[in-house]
DNA sequence: CTTTGAACCACAATCGATTGCGGTATCGGA
DNA sequence: TCCGATACCGCAATCGATTGTGGTTCAAAG
């Protein structure tokens, strides 16, 4: 490893104290250094190729310029688009972003969390909110900066950066409706997620609204196995069957996909399905899928904005930002038959 | 912030020097200090709840325990579950991995890169790599430490974790003659990627094995944008068209599935098309594609192996572990009509 | 009873930057 | 000529850990 420059080094060529070179070099404390030294040091530097060593500077200010991103599973794929959001809005202040998977376990994110607290970073993006979610709770407690994205955890007054669910649901609904389904189930998300609730709160008012009776049935977990499984259990159930489902995440509608597939049911033609994400190639599933698209990338921006600002300014609102969403109409949805 | 238990607090509760603390908590220097005084000091850190500040560790070993990692996209579904490989082996060590975007420019490359090196990142997981990758040799240049994923970098000598492109491209065309097609085209890949290289000469190596003559077209990206447009120029073409296609990586492939639908072809009626790398939802496409599972996974975990070999024990042996890939035959591929 | 050596631990330097404080030089005004 | 204000910059402390060096204690060996 060839050593690199230090600030002593430039001192040494620029003929000044090593404090100076801090200042010169520091667009806050230029002005308190003479310009002809400024531009001394700045050619000394240059000519050496030095660049502070982030390091020692995270030592002495006690910041490292380092944010932590906290996701259930990267693999997930409405997760890279909001990573990439973030990032986008995260580098070009000089933070970089450390991200994280806990595969759903609440232990696994506190230790997660312990070890990039030890590392100093200097704030938090959790998209891994839920009711009970202890370890936001206890960030805000222990005074840490902190965002939610996507999701929110119940009464932690962090901000927080979300799609407009409601909207979505009620946008699925009508379109639906439209179509001429009366006979409506939502696969809800696994209870605890504000995600889940929202969606399904919003479901069940919007049929009442719409005066169908709408069902809602929860699911285990935002995955395709959850979808697939909850689906059987209402298609093997006595009674007419749905001629619709407004899935809560494409995961869960693809798992209907499946369901429906192994009981020899179409889609649209049987059943109607609609899903939640338009996560990527949803477009090309079979049959494309009609789904609610959210603003994923947006969503990483915005809370990685509300982050810095909580960091810079110590602006610390309660903030709840609400991005619109827009319906997608493919192949996944027609008219009851 | 409520300001953290430092070594001091720790040696002044166990009444020892910081020195002394710093020994008895570390593994490599508990041996250093009394048994029973490494007790004292353990328990006095622990009811301080006392975690060492990694930056301050950091200044005096001069590492990070951090590494940077570099990839095109993490929007490309290949790349997260190389990243989840990735962090699988190294959370345990103790180590984060940054993750970067380039977009495929390596002017921005160029610039994450020093950025990373300035934040004393301990080495680097190159997902870029390309011949004429002079990031890559610059590194290696100046002694840092790096493992190519996926890809390697052409004439630089750092280790790689690749997939056995050759073999999945033998598999596929020997699956392809086996259903009767004797005409068909591979699309390549960019030039300058060694998957792009070493699939498009197995496939010519294969196709002489078998004695079709195998034709190879080049793409521009691997996108899907890019397999619809040059598959698009194959159908418009004069003469026969190919009874089957073999594409450089699942984007392309569904490209050629856009492709063919825009003429009015069917997949696999018309012609069969087999992708490469098995990406996640690739069995829930408009059919489901045939195509070459390459373990994302274990690609990463084998590369972060590499590199903390090297980081560690500075074992920078010029290494290419190549990991066996998998044919998986689903609905895309057919007899030739 | 002295010497030797091992075991244990304290001291202080060190990593590379930032920053409060104080000293010097310069200049204008009285 | 002297004083005070101002601008500039150096000094040294500091962040919180790690680590080379050396001193003390104690037991065993001579």
């Amino acid at each position: 490893m060839s050593s690199r420059a230090t600030i002593a080094d430039v001192a040494r060529l620029a003929g000044v104290h090593p404090g100076t070179v801090s200042r010169a070099l520091n667009r806050k404390t230029e002005s308190q250094v003479n310009p002809e030294t400024v531009g001394r040091v700045r050619s000394a530097a240059k000519q050496l190729g030095y660049t502070p060593n982030s390091i020692a500077r995270g030592l002495r200010t006690s910041s490292s310029m380092t944010v932590g991103v906290i996701i259930p599973d990267l693999t997930n794929p409405i997760f890279p688009p909001i990573v990439r959001g973030i990032d986008s809005h995260l580098a070009p202040l000089g933070y970089s972003a450390v991200v994280v998977n806990t595969d759903g376990s609440d232990q696994a994110e506190r230790l997660l969390f312990e070890s990039l607290v030890q590392r100093q970073v200097d704030g938090f993006i959790f998209a891994t909110g839920h009711s009970g979610h202890s370890i936001a709770g206890e960030a805000y407690e222990r005074g840490i900066r902190a965002v939610m994205v996507n999701r929110d955890s119940r009464g932690v007054p962090f901000p927080a950066a979300v799609g407009d669910d409601a909207q979505g649901i009620r946008e699925s609904l009508h379109h639906l409706w439209n179509l001429g389904h009366r006979r409506i189930v939502h696969l809800a998300g696994p209870p605890g997620f504000s995600t889940s609730q929202i969606r399904a709160e919003s479901f069940v008012s919007e049929c009442a609204v719409l005066g169908i009776q709408g069902e809602v049935v929860q699911t285990a977990a935002y995955s395709v196995e959850a979808g697939q499984a909850t689906m059987d259990l209402i298609l093997e159930r006595p009674g007419p069957r749905p001629s619709a489902v407004v899935a809560g995440n494409d995961l869960l509608a693809l798992g209907v996909y499946h369901s429906l597939r192994t009981h020899g049911l179409r889609c649209p033609d049987d059943v109607s399905v609609v899903g939640f994400n338009d996560m990527p190639f949803a477009g090309d599933f079979q049959p494309p899928m009609t789904t609610v698209r959210a603003p994923h990338f947006e969503l990483g921006a915005e809370a990685a904005r509300l982050l810095v600002n909580q960091i810079e300014h110590s602006i610390l609102t309660a903030l709840r930002v609400v991005l619109p969403v827009e319906l997608i109409v493919r192949a996944s949805t027609g008219p009851v038959a």
